[in-house]
DNA sequence: GCCATAGTGGTACAAGTGTACCAACACCGT
DNA sequence: ACGGTGTTGGTACACTTGTACCACTATGGC
């Protein structure tokens, strides 16, 4: 076999897609070029032909890579929201779980809501944003039934769909302190109303 | 004066603005280009540049004029607001407002999270966009007070962001009844959460 | 009538674009 | 050692892009 030429190959692969969702972020994705990923990436012009048949199929497999990518990250989510047994720690279990993707990565959590508009505009990725929000609020919805919801698969939507809005709005127009002062607050808020407390059920 | 001339003018201004919002909101903002805003709006390609200085000076008020136009529709959205004494009622308001855009208007619709997005990489657009969610918190804030809030302010942050998340997630991937199968019930429900009853309170 | 001027529309051009092509290269099974 | 294949990187080219430029028209104050 050529195994280390294909691993090679597939670091190499891994680097332009990492580099495409980077700058989709920064750029949004209508204004990705072949040179500026090459650029951005680090590899010659060529090597973002030879890997992806055009421009478009790059954008696609970069934005299906990012919504793999985040799928992971939800099960460590899921497993953070077995443990919690109050609405407090249910709206800091979701805050932190942003607080990483707002410093550094934040190009990379533009990018996700880019995957979404792009789904306004091909249905193909439409798939890959719906597949998303579904992951979410399966993961929601068990320990929001276990809280007190009476409905927890709508009340998780509600969640998951709000905490894309809050997040949204930080990233359209930064606030400082966003995610303890903002951020955190209002998800307690929000769970309590749902699963019918003024304050923790623990209490 | 030259009042006719400068009318017809003003007029061809005010089609290229909104073929660029069309555009905007059909290939994203990264991807307009003079050419094809000149062809959406029936003018010569050089029209584009005799209205605007620049393709980014372009785009930036063609964002601008969406965000002013919107607030223009938040008064009417106010209005109603002030007639509904029931949770119910404020949730079917609030899906009406949007029901206009999901159908032709979707384009339009597109390029409001755009002006987001675009807000998180030019800081100039995120005034835009803050300016635009803190005239719905105002508007929302004093009905949801009058139907018993305790932190009204709060509250309404929270709704306007999660309408935004569910117009989003609708926006990403259409489904069938969107607006009375699913967003009117969740509004429902989480109006009714955060007012603090499990029924209609004027029942 | 006349002319200044806002507006119009055609064209030009350098820069940047997607993509094709091709000569090298490194590695591995034989 | 060797040939082949996956990979590399350089270059070419037709096309699109933003923007500048210019001849032209129509309008309204004089």
């Amino acid at each position: 076999m050529t195994e280390a030429r294909r691993a090679r190959g597939e670091r190499r692969r891994q680097a332009i897609l990492d580099a495409t969702l980077t700058l989709v972020g920064r750029l949004g994705a209508g204004a990705i070029t072949h040179r500026a990923v090459a650029e951005e990436a680090g590899v010659p012009l060529a090597a973002t032909t030879y890997y992806f048949s055009s421009k478009s199929d790059l954008v696609r497999e970069a934005l299906t890579h990012a919504a793999e990518t985040d799928r992971q990250t939800v099960d460590g989510l899921a497993a953070a929201l077995t443990q919690v047994s109050s609405a407090a720690e249910f709206a800091t279990v979701l805050a932190d779980h942003v607080t990483e993707w707002l410093g550094p990565g934040r190009a990379i959590l533009v990018s996700h809501y880019e995957i979404s508009l792009e789904g306004a505009r091909r249905p193909e990725l439409a798939a890959i944003s719906r597949t998303w929000t579904d992951g979410y609020v399966r993961v929601l919805a068990e320990p929001l039934r276990r809280l007190g919801s009476a409905t927890p698969e709508r009340d998780a939507w509600i969640v998951v769909t709000a905490f894309d809005g809050m997040v949204l709005d930080e990233l359209s127009g930064p606030q400082p302190g966003f995610e303890r002062e903002t951020l955190r607050p209002a998800l307690d808020r929000l769970i309590q109303a749902l699963v019918g407390g003024t304050s923790s059920p623990s209490q």
